[in-house]
DNA sequence: AATATATTTTAGGCAAGTCTAAAAATATTA
DNA sequence: TAATATTTTTAGACTTGCCTAAAATATATT
């Protein structure tokens, strides 16, 4: 037998509440003051108050006057499908559609409130399961599970002898992409970390049965992931 | 020089008023009645009276108090662009992501709203810029053009030994779509119209090389274009 | 044409989500 | 600890989008 857990309709707004609540308990360990939400929230303390009410109302978060508030389990583990689909559909933006991982925020910002619950399946499904989204953070599975141990890392960080995949690059110049492009490097491409030069700080990788060597510079600005 | 129309932006509400006058208009050839606005709202009559006083301020519909209203010109834009990404999201959810073709409509009435026209276009690109969506209705392209140049049909209305393109179903009967199935029969599925019987209004297509034979009922409810 | 019926609009109200201004509680500091 | 400053809550108001009930207008019928 399956138990079917029904998860309450949110309106959108209560939703984004929701993930700045989470937002803000997951920098500071500590109850979500009013003051830190309205500022997440670009509104006023008096509008928190409000809606906090009525998420308590709806036992997603508890909330003591003046005491700020926690997300229950059931708030937390909205927040985290909310954060699932933000990330499948950044990923969706970046890989299918050819967007730039700095264009799709807000776009993603749209598409996490679309309920269907078969289409985050099918679209995780059409994605092959991704692990982390285009800005190198992970993506929680179906069941909420986030893999926040491998967090995406610095080429510099990386251990000799393993795969990795390139998940971007910080420095957006043109001569560095042209750099990359030559090589045929890009998101997605699947590296090995051969060796470390300590005297200049380069490394050598091997990048499609090639050997290629990167700076310094190159080197801290790719972003990778174990693969 | 280009110049670009800011449109402005419009709430999902505003919008959803917006189709539906649309729908009505192409329906009838008439100006839109309060009630009947109401019936395909869902709402009430007064409902209706307020948010064509809205829509009529804002220029995107003529309305004159008792007399019914219309859609200006930018009104039929707006109309336009919402059925275009209303269609494609439903291609997309289809073709791409695997949605059986009678599940997708409440998922692209929410999709539609997602305020992104560089989405729109790139979700037309990596569609590989379809005319028709998986019901066979046709999608406007990015003026807003719609080719309705009869193409689409029904299979009972096309010409013997010609080729088609099936591109949807009308029925959507489960147990229509697995008689389709287990002939291997799907959007996309290129057929030839051997012959047609006038006894039973059946008709004998090939596909695949074979020879498979349609009843009058399953060849009312697919659509085709001419290859 | 006068009356009956149907349609549409107005008037007033409600819930969600926001705001400002003022009051209450908490925190800080002299 | 008493005064001051900050934070939070309350009270009342506004907008959007909806509702009901009643009034106004248009249409149909005798």
């Amino acid at each position: 037998m399956t138990i079917k857990v029904i998860m309450q309709e949110l309106s959108t707004s209560e939703e984004n509440y929701i993930k700045a609540i989470y937002a803000i308990e997951q920098a500071e360990r500590d109850t979500v003051s009013t003051n830190a939400l309205a500022e997440q929230m670009q509104t006023k303390a008096s509008s928190v108050t409000d809606m906090v009410k009525k998420l308590s109302a709806k036992s997603l978060i508890t909330y003591e006057k003046y005491k700020g508030v926690t997300l229950t389990e059931e708030g937390i583990a909205i927040a985290i499908k909310l954060i699932r689909k933000h990330r499948l559909w950044e990923t969706f933006l970046v890989e299918k559609l050819g967007f730039g991982w700095d264009e799709v925020h807000e776009i993603a910002e749209q598409l996490e409130h679309i309920q269907s619950s078969k289409l985050t399946q099918k679209l995780d499904a059409f994605l092959n399961y991704p692990k982390f989204d285009p800005h190198g953070d992970p993506i929680p599975n179906e069941d909420g599970v986030i893999h926040k141990n491998e967090k995406a890392r610095n080429l510099s960080e990386t251990d000799l002898q393993e795969a990795y995949i390139v998940i971007g690059v910080s420095d957006v110049s043109p001569s560095f992409l042209k750099y990359l492009d030559k090589n045929g490097i890009n998101i997605g491409s699947k590296i090995k970390v051969l060796q470390r030069y300590d005297f200049d700080q380069s490394i050598s990788i091997e990048f499609n049965g090639k050997e290629i060597n990167l700076s310094k510079t190159a080197v801290q600005n790719i972003t990778v992931i174990p693969n």
